[in-house]
DNA sequence: TTGTGTGAATTAGTTCACAGCA
DNA sequence: TGCTGTGAACTAATTCACACAA
């Protein structure tokens, strides 16, 4: 696969989708699938998925289809699983804990290993297996323990100065799930969840 | 407005972000406001704003800018803010709190005025003041309090026969937490919000 | 001037449709 | 035959660039 080849954002979602998918038909032991089976599973069109089998070059047989291990195996070369990045969350409110509670020990590749918090209550604690530490402390917890991703989780108006620091400690990749949008360098990534303006598109799609 | 005219996704979501940000801007006294200067403020570039504001039709004045208030309402003429939409949620985990908890009370024209769980333990209970059903009873409660909008909060496998059931009672509109793509018809609304992809992707252009 | 409104150009993303292979 | 791989066509989304208004 060419490295230079720059693989749009929603192939790499939909990428990431197909692997989790594969993994479980792997686990029935299917060992081949057409493209028009893995469309019936992420409820895409076949040709969507061929298309982006083409962007990392992937091979299937028009008699078996694609091997499964086999592409399962591309795509995480292309998502680099291999490689560990580490993440921190900011903020252990409802929200934060929900993640921290969904996410700590599922992914080896992806640890939160540090939460961040400015209620006293909370810090010095550990929720869910993490320690919780001063959002004061945030430059120095990403440098000490190499976060590469942060997920932004907190109610308050603050967020911005604290998007600062993480970005001059070096974090290349933000999650977003407050209601401001985070101003940070054209090379670094923003994921932006805001759970209110989805459910107002969800209204307005309503009918 | 031309009312048959069909306006992207993408700029519904903007929209949605600009009453937001135009709202804090008349708590403080603004009264217009140039492209540019909302662009400060979300982000964008001031071509997308004024291409977006095209598209509801809005008038601005090369002086002043937009008249604020005006604008905030036809923001929300378009979004449909004034019918009152109701949220049921399905699942009252971690996550399912934490949505309740965000939710209840903040929005008068999104109530979440049901939640459902397939737990013995808080069926029949309130959480953060939403009363909890069994999931078996989805199809009655949706029906009875005219819920039309779905948010899918369950860690099951199941999800897929809830979802068909929602459609049935009439569900236009899903939000769909879960880590399963769900199959409904053609004119049924999902926005999927799956946290492990997006981390996925996050890491993937975290360089 | 300065900022709006918008055609035109550009770029991104998806679907079509079909040659060619096993 | 039935599926893959892929140019070509199409559709969606964004940016450019400039006439025009106040």
């Amino acid at each position: 696969m060419n490295p230079m080849k720059k693989i749009p954002q929603k192939t790499i979602e939909r990428l990431s989708l197909y692997r989790r998918l594969l993994s479980r038909e792997l686990s029935n032991d299917r060992d081949y699938i057409f493209s028009h089976q893995l469309a019936a599973l992420a409820h895409f069109s076949s040709a969507q998925i061929r298309r982006d089998l083409m962007e990392i070059d992937h091979m299937g047989n028009p008699n078996k289809g694609y091997n499964v291990a086999h592409l399962i195996s591309e795509i995480s070369l292309l998502l680099g699983t291999s490689k560990v990045k580490n993440v921190g969350i900011v903020g252990v409110g409802n929200l934060g804990r929900a993640l921290l509670s969904y996410f700590v020990g599922r992914r080896e590749d992806l640890p939160i290993v540090a939460s961040f918090d400015q209620d006293s209550n909370v810090v010095g604690r550990h929720i869910s297996g993490c320690p919780c530490h001063s959002v004061n402390e945030i430059k120095d917890v990403i440098k000490e323990k190499n976060i590469q991703i942060v997920i932004m989780a907190i109610p308050l108006s603050e967020v911005q100065g604290v998007t600062d620091e993480c970005v001059e400690a070096g974090i290349k990749s933000f999650i977003n799930f407050t209601h401001l949008p985070l101003k940070v360098p054209e090379s670094v990534f923003v994921e932006n969840i805001d759970i209110t303006l989805v459910v107002e598109k969800s209204a307005y799609f309503a009918e």
